[in-house]
RNA sequence: GCCGCUGUAGCUCAGCUGGUAGAGCACAUCAUUCGUAAUGAUGGGGUCGGGGGUUCGAGUCCCUUCAGCGGCACCA
């Protein structure tokens, strides 16, 4: 037989048997290695410990002790077991897909009953049943025709759908763990008791379509987490409920900043708290756009079904809108309207008024467009997704040789903004031509390689989603991350070659001729709802000063300091500060308590002493200590604090 | 929209196998003037999400509907 080297991390060669597992190389080093090893990283990819090696590669024997390899094997043999553990206690169940996900795995059965919350714990004692039995892993390589008449005859019908989807060249593996079978791509741990059976736990149930398509079967889901150890899992369930803390929903009751209610759902109530950090962040970013060169405007609600019609949004967008009939007195029949939920038609009508040169391009217009969207029940989730919202929204009308440079400068003023609301980190999205698309290839090639090429003039990088574009151009997502780890789109820029052609947008070129702008929607926070959500999440409610609703409390010790409380309540108003006095009648732990739960930034306590001396005992959220200062000393301070980052 | 779960006082929640609602906090009144995360007493407050049904009797069982939550799908 002949021999391959294999070269190992530490840079060392050595000669082997061609056709020897890694599980024998690892012996060969040590037999504490052998037993202690998991998987195998040849030339980089991932490979079981029995798979055997036929050439010269790089080789690296993966244990439990190596993060990234160990946490992704151990999750996915975790989604094998508990789906060998399914089928034990309900043999009729039908086993789907079960992949690796952040933090664990789910696997998807197709099943009758549905699993109850009190299953997950009989499916876990099973588990751990299962890892105890270690039972060693096996795998086989499989004709693809052996393999669907095996699944046929075991009533599996999603794994010979599978199957069928798998391109003919790709080997079929086929694993076994003891005596349950399924088919995977691998790799595997080298028995179950390799599994940390105190380091996992079944979180939730939930329907998921099969293959992701809502007109095939509904099946169900079960999550699990799995970390290499009890301490390592109880830190994740920890960080869980600590997040759970900072949901905007609880923190925006705590903070009475809003609410929602069974009459308008998807919409929201703001109260006087949240409307202040609403109309801040407005002001900002009307500095903020003034600065950047567009131009504000704004355009009806209620609009007339035949813009929509023109605009194509009545054909392709009608279920979710909002449909406002008015029975007119002299009309034949009714009006139809449409509440907007979208900006750009009407954009495209204030563009349209007169004739546009192409000295007026690019030509930014923005807009804090209230919409109304009716949005599918099932998404509705606080004030992330709603179905009445306001865009900071704005078109720019440019040529297409501006894409790029329009591009650039937007992503630059979106990272200024990020940077000065706390969002240092975000990722971008590039969602690129759809099968089903309008306009030619030649011009998505060069929409695309613009906004590709923005991107990383403006320093950034970006993650591809394929095929995932407007039908009427690419796109860019901006995104961040709420408290539960959920992603959010808010900022976004899309090219739109269709939209000015079908509403006949039109400018007058050097050449004396009409021609088509080109349109780019955009929005750096997207909705101002969206983005308070993720803002109070991120701060776990502690507001930066200047978006703060309220931003200082006098409280009083004793009631012989009411007046100077007013006094002093006083002047941090003039010096334009939220202020608000509190003489009630309660001790000043219950109102430092009190202020500090409805996390209020500055807590100043007066009693006697400050009364006397005209200062101000200064307590800070978050922060025990307390520290005495003259009160006009302590006004200069918060004013230069409240001041908005922009204006600094 | 789909699957599952939930819906009792402003908030958080209890209410066993059906017998006609309960706690803490909050609120109000009174007392207390107390130095940095809950002072005490007293009191008011709920057609148990809505509608229908079973029953002598329903917060408890059934149907239906609305809303919320967790996923999935959607997200021009």
């Amino acid at each position: 037989m002949s021999q391959i080297s294999l070269t190992f991390p530490d840079g060392s060669l050595r000669e082997y048997p061609s056709g020897i597992t890694a599980s024998e190389v690892a012996q060969s080093i040590a037999p504490s290695l052998a037993k202690a090893a998991i998987s195998a990283q040849l030339d980089g990819a991932h490979y079981d410990l029995a798979w055997p090696i036929t050439a010269d590669a790089k080789i690296a024997i993966n244990t439990l002790k190596d993060d990234d390899a160990a946490l992704e094997l151990i999750r996915h043999d975790f989604a094998h077991v508990m789906a060998r553990a399914v089928q034990e206690i309900w043999p009729d169940v039908k086993v789907t897909i079960g992949p690796v996900i952040k933090d664990g795995w789910y696997y998807d059965f197709d099943r009758e009953e549905p699993f109850t919350p009190e299953d997950l714990g009989v499916i876990e004692a099973k588990m751990k049943e299962i890892i105890n039995r270690r039972d060693p892993v096996r795998t086989e390589i499989w004709e693809r025709e052996r393999a669907v008449a095996f699944y046929e005859g075991n009533n599996e019908p999603y794994k010979v759908e599978l199957i069928n989807s798998i391109p003919g060249d790709e080997p079929l593996r086929m694993y076994w763990h003891g005596d349950w079978q399924d088919l995977c791509r691998g790799p595997h741990l080298q028995h179950t008791g390799q599994l940390p059976a105190d380091g996992f736990k079944l979180m939730k149930v939930a329907g998921a379509y099969w293959r992701g398509d809502s007109s095939r079967p509904m099946l169900q889901r079960i999550y699990g987490v799995a970390f290499k150890d009890r301490k390592a899992l109880k830190a994740h369930l920890l960080m869980l409920e600590e997040a759970a803390k900072r949901d905007h929903r609880k923190l925006g009751r705590e903070m009475d900043l809003f609410h929602m209610q069974e009459e308008a759902p998807g919409q929201i109530f703001w109260h006087p708290n949240g409307w202040t950090i609403y109309t801040q962040l407005q002001d900002y970013m009307r500095r903020q756009q003034t600065k950047g060169g567009y131009v504000e405007v704004n355009t009806p609600q209620v609009v007339n079904r035949v813009l929509w019609e023109r605009s194509g949004h009545w054909e392709n967008y009608q279920e979710h809108m909002f449909i406002v009939e008015v029975d007119e007195e002299h009309a034949r029949e009714k009006t139809v309207n449409a509440l907007k939920p979208m900006n750009c038609p009407c954009h495209v009508q204030i563009y349209n008024v007169g004739l546009k040169s192409y000295r007026d391009l690019p030509l930014r217009m923005a807009e804090f467009g209230s919409c109304n969207r009716y949005e599918p029940s099932g998404a509705l989730h606080g004030i992330m997704r709603v179905r009445g919202f306001t865009q900071d929204d704005a078109h720019i009308f440019c040529t297409e040789d501006q894409i790029e440079a329009e591009t650039e400068r937007f992503i630059e003023f979106l990272r200024n903004i990020y940077a000065d609301l706390g969002f240092e980190n975000f990722t971008i999205k590039f969602s690129d031509r759809p099968e089903q698309r309008a306009g030619e290839d030649a011009v998505w090639d060069r929409a695309e390689t613009a906004l590709a090429n923005a991107t990383k003039a403006a320093g950034c990088e970006y993650t591809l989603n394929p095929g995932e574009g407007a039908f009427y151009g690419p796109k860019l997502e901006f995104v961040l991350t709420d408290a539960i780890g959920r992603d959010w789109q808010c900022g976004t820029l899309q090219v739109d070659f269709v939209l000015p052609e079908s509403l006949d947008a039109t400018y007058i070129g050097a050449d004396g001729g009409k021609h088509r702008p080109v349109m780019l929607h955009r929005a750096t926070l997207g909705s101002f709802e969206r983005f308070i959500g993720i803002l109070i999440e991120s701060h776990a409610g502690k507001l930066p000063l200047w978006l703060a609703p309220q931003q200082v409390v006098v409280a009083s010790i004793v009631s012989d300091a009411d007046d100077y409380v007013y006094e002093t309540v006083a002047a941090l108003q003039a010096a334009g500060l939220r202020a608000k006095a509190d003489i009630r009648n309660e001790k000043i732990n219950y109102k430092v308590r009190e202020h500090s739960l409805a996390k209020i930034p500055v807590i100043l306590a007066v009693g006697a002493r400050e009364v006397a001396d005209g200062t101000v005992s200064v307590r800070r959220l978050g922060d025990n200590r307390t520290q005495t200062q003259p009160l006009a000393e302590l006004i200069e301070e918060l004013r230069i604090e409240a001041t908005p980052p922009d204006l600094r």
